[in-house]
DNA sequence: GCTCGTCCCATTTTT
DNA sequence: TGGGACGAGC
């Protein structure tokens, strides 16, 4: 079957024609070099041949192969390009050959990106199908696909090869599973599945496992992996670790995986690269096949995904990568800046267009951004400018701890939300904390939790990395598959059977014994009574269910969510949270459900076993006004008209440990981090540090960030009150010597004092908190109460167990002021907002 | 086999 | 300081 010729303009007229006679037949058109035909589809048809639902690759090929004539298409009224920059406008209509688009922070990359898609395809110079664009991740994917679907003005359901660089590889592996060993219906392994293998091959190798960490191993192969090296070809200087048997653990993980029919995340890509390399005829259709590519985010790619796209692209060398060699900061994970440094070398003759033209921050806040990120050597280079005038500098202040900090950021929050000094109020929404490493969020969780201020913690465990959820997930892959003896080890003590450590050493004996399954190994322990009473009563009840579900698997007897339902129930799963008292069984309940829900958008298990380690996000929508507090790192790619950046302290930000364990390289990326925090801010950045921080337990006094310093001063305004920490600074003093200006907060004898446990008695905490009080930097907390709603608090009668979001279950002990005193079960006796408090017998109704 | 106490160690984490 | 891993004891 051929379908071709089509563009989406042409389907748009299809729909339209199908529209107005409400038939089930679909008129196609062709107009090609075969002339013009007219063909008859019916709607399953065409759905199929354009991947709407499940695409045919071998049509595609097929329509491939015959080439395109545009002389035929109707030039469209490009309404699309209007309001486009010049720069974006040339990144755009610039189609054949290669075209590096460096994108500075907010200069519209994705706008560029999108349209120049939809001019592939407007002007019929592309299929669909014909384009392969790339993301990192699935909430790119989908917000290009949405966004095309914008400028076309139609859905574009069309473009099957617009996704991650893992979903389209896992596409492309899935299609050629056999040529590396595999099944074309492999499971994806998650991090947890790989961790608990590695440690059985490192126990099996007689390895140390204290001193051989299985997540060290981990690392290490993840590490080859993305450096796309196959076991045979790690280099000799690499293979030190684990007494020199790191390759020899890694062939067998690769053997034992291929034994399992299962890939991790960084197979996907190898196994591909692997096929390329080796299986010419497949290079070639998919080098035939996609005649363009785009590629989002190229300074976040490694050598795998570079050696993966340099293959594809080799024939036609349309290529287009759009990056920004500034915000590269996954280096740790593999990503090679040295990708798009090296991009005019790699594809000679290419286009570099740079879009410069920032439309998102003040100019203070670009010249900020710009001034830091100058001390990095060997950039492409590139000049944010705008349009605009207008905006404040960015303000930097000094706090004595990390608390003080907190609290800070916590008042000028709730100010900003009042609308102050003239400006508009602004929604806890438009407003973010970015810190640089997760354990700082706490501090600013605890400060909010106890002013009532609502927060949102954005990043932490992705949904399916969640326990219930990947517990859940393998009682379904058993059920589909029972010989997934990965899965089948995770469940089979979960809920607690009383199968521990000795039934299943049994279990696994007398698989392998037999050259079965675990779950056939089970069974045959369950006949042999090899094991005794409860676990063998257990057991037999396990496979006798695990046979049900994969009967009713095969028979699609019930839907496939009614029976995912039944699963839980009956293993027993659902009921063990109902029963567990701990304050996040209920969350736990909460995203069964969820997990359940998101079944509903696939048509069977399979499908969503399939896809699901690949496509779930983490996106659970929770509306209502709230501060968001994330990384650095997952701040990327978003913006807030307000930003915090706390803790930049010279050993927290930039780590320690990136400067030692990559030296300037680390340096460098961690500035990179300072210029994607600025550069996040739209209206009003806020950098501040302090002078001292419990790390660990411990109190430790640090340096202001070495990135203060390089924060132009033109464009700075020092908010700390001048003479403060007994140095003369402020703008004067930062102009005058900057670094040492700076540093002087902490040079003197209160530096010692922080360690010492009465610091807070020391004359500079007194110095500090009286001028802070004068100096209106830290509210009056009877202005603050004003805005406290008193009733919450009467709500509440001494002596009653109440339910918390965060501390659990308690008892209220007393009433003071606004604050509730709880004596929590776990948590101990806190003070906190009535707001976040329930009853205990209504803990269940509250979704927290 | 489970629970509790002790000890150890601690970035960033798109898929 | 606090969470996770592990080993001793029930």
């Amino acid at each position: 079957m051929v379908c071709h010729g089509l563009t989406l303009l042409r389907l748009r007229c299809a729909w339209q024609w199908v529209g107005a006679s409400g038939g089930d037949i679909f008129w196609a058109n062709n107009n090609d070099e075969n002339g013009s035909r007219t063909r008859l589809f019916t709607r399953a048809r065409w759905r199929y041949v354009w991947g709407m639902s499940s695409f045919s690759e071998d049509d595609a090929f097929e329509a491939a192969a015959v080439p395109l004539s545009q002389r035929a298409m109707a030039r469209p009224s490009a309404a699309y390009l209007d309001g486009l920059n010049p720069a974006q406008r040339e990144a755009v209509e610039t189609l054949s050959g290669p075209v590096l688009m460096l994108a500075g922070a907010g200069t519209g990359k994705t706008k560029a990106l999108t349209t120049r898609i939809t001019h592939l395809l407007a002007t019929g110079t592309a299929r669909p199908h014909e384009i392969l664009a790339v993301t990192f991740t699935n909430k790119a994917a989908r917000e290009m696909k949405s966004r095309i679907g914008g400028l076309m003005g139609e859905a574009v359901e069309g473009m099957p090869w617009l996704g991650t660089f893992h979903s389209v590889c896992a596409k492309q592996l899935r299609r050629h599973a056999e040529l590396v060993g595999l099944k074309s219906n492999f499971t994806i392994l998650d991090t947890d599945d790989q961790i608990r293998l590695m440690k059985q091959l490192i126990e099996a190798a007689g390895i140390d496992h204290k001193r051989w960490p299985a997540r060290m191993l981990s690392g290490i192969i993840d590490g080859w992996k993305n450096k796309a090296l196959t076991p045979d070809k790690v280099p000799v200087a690499d293979s030190g670790a684990f007494d020199h048997k790191g390759v020899e653990l890694y062939a067998a993980y690769q053997r034992r995986l291929l034994d399992l029919n299962a890939v991790d995340f960084g197979d996907i890509l190898l196994h591909m690269v692997t096929i390329f390399q080796k299986h010419e005829d497949v290079l070639d259709q998919y080098q035939r096949w996609f005649r363009y590519i785009l590629v989002d985010e190229y300074q976040d790619t490694n050598v795998a995904q570079y050696m993966w796209l340099r293959l594809l692209a080799a024939s036609h060398k349309n290529v287009c990568c759009v990056g920004d060699d500034d915000q590269s900061i996954y280096g740790w994970r593999g990503a090679e800046v040295g990708n798009i440094l090296r991009f005019e070398k790699d594809f000679p003759g290419a286009h570099v267009v740079r879009l410069e033209e920032n439309y998102r921050s003040t100019p203070h806040i670009l010249a900020a951004a710009s001034g830091v990120i100058a001390a990095n050597k060997g950039r492409l280079g590139k000049t944010l400018f705008t349009s605009r005038t207008d905006g404040e500098k960015v303000r930097l202040i000094g706090h004595w701890d990390g608390e003080e900090e907190a609290r800070w950021i916590g008042e000028e929050v709730e100010a900003m939300q009042r609308g102050t000094r003239g400006m508009a109020p602004l929604g806890l929404d438009h407003m973010a904390i970015l810190v640089r490493a997760s354990h700082q969020m706490r501090a600013f969780e605890d400060r909010f939790l106890t002013i009532g201020l609502p927060y949102r913690v954005i990043g932490g465990p992705r949904f399916y990395e969640r326990m219930e959820i990947r517990d859940a997930m393998a009682y379904f892959r058993l059920a589909v598959s029972p010989e997934d003896d990965l899965a089948f080890e995770r469940i089979v003590n979960t809920p607690k059977r009383g199968l521990g450590d000795k039934a299943i050493q049994t279990i696994q004996r007398t698989a392998r014994s037999n050259g079965v399954s675990l779950v056939e190994g089970a069974r045959l322990v369950c006949q042999g009574k090899l094991l005794g009473g409860k676990g063998l009563k257990e057991l037999t009840f396990l496979v006798g269910s695990l046979d049900r579900w994969h009967a009713q698997v095969r028979a699609e007897a019930d839907t496939h969510v009614e029976l995912a339902e039944m699963i839980l129930d009956e293993s027993g799963y659902t009921g063990f949270w109902q029963n567990d008292k701990t304050p996040e069984a209920p969350g736990r309940l909460e995203n069964l459900k969820e997990l359940v829900k998101a079944l509903e958008n696939f048509e069977n298990l399979q499908g969503f076993l399939e896809h699901v380690s690949l496509i779930m996000d983490n996106e659970t929508e929770e509306q209502g006004e709230k501060v968001s507090i994330m990384t650095l790192h997952a701040a990327k790619g978003l913006e807030f008209p307000a930003v915090f950046l706390p803790g930049w302290e010279d050993g927290l930000f930039p780590s320690q440990r990136s400067m030692d364990e990559s030296g300037v390289k680390g340096l460098e990326e961690e500035r990179r981090l300072a210029y994607v925090g600025i550069t996040r801010a739209e209206e009003i950045c806020t950098v501040s540090f302090a002078a001292n921080r419990r790390v660990y337990g411990q109190w430790q006094s640090a340096m202001p960030s070495r990135f203060i310093d390089e924060l132009p001063e033109d464009h700075v305004e020092v908010l700390t009150p001048p003479g403060l920490y007994g140095g003369g600074y402020g703008a004067a003093g930062m102009a005058a010597s900057a670094s040492p200006a700076m540093a002087g907060m902490v040079g003197s004898d209160l530096h010692e004092k922080a360690h010492s446990a009465d610091v807070y008695n020391s004359p500079g905490w007194r110095r500090l908190q009286s001028r802070s009080q004068q100096r209106g930097m830290a509210m009056p907390s009877e202005a603050r109460n004003m805005t406290i709603d008193m009733t919450a608090v009467s709500a509440f009668t001494e002596g009653e167990r109440v339910f918390h979001q965060k501390f659990g279950y308690g008892e209220v002990i007393g009433i003071e002021g606004d604050k509730l005193v709880i004596e929590f079960d776990k948590a101990g006796s806190k003070h906190v907002v009535a707001q976040y408090v329930v009853s205990a017998d209504k803990a269940d109704d509250v979704p927290f």
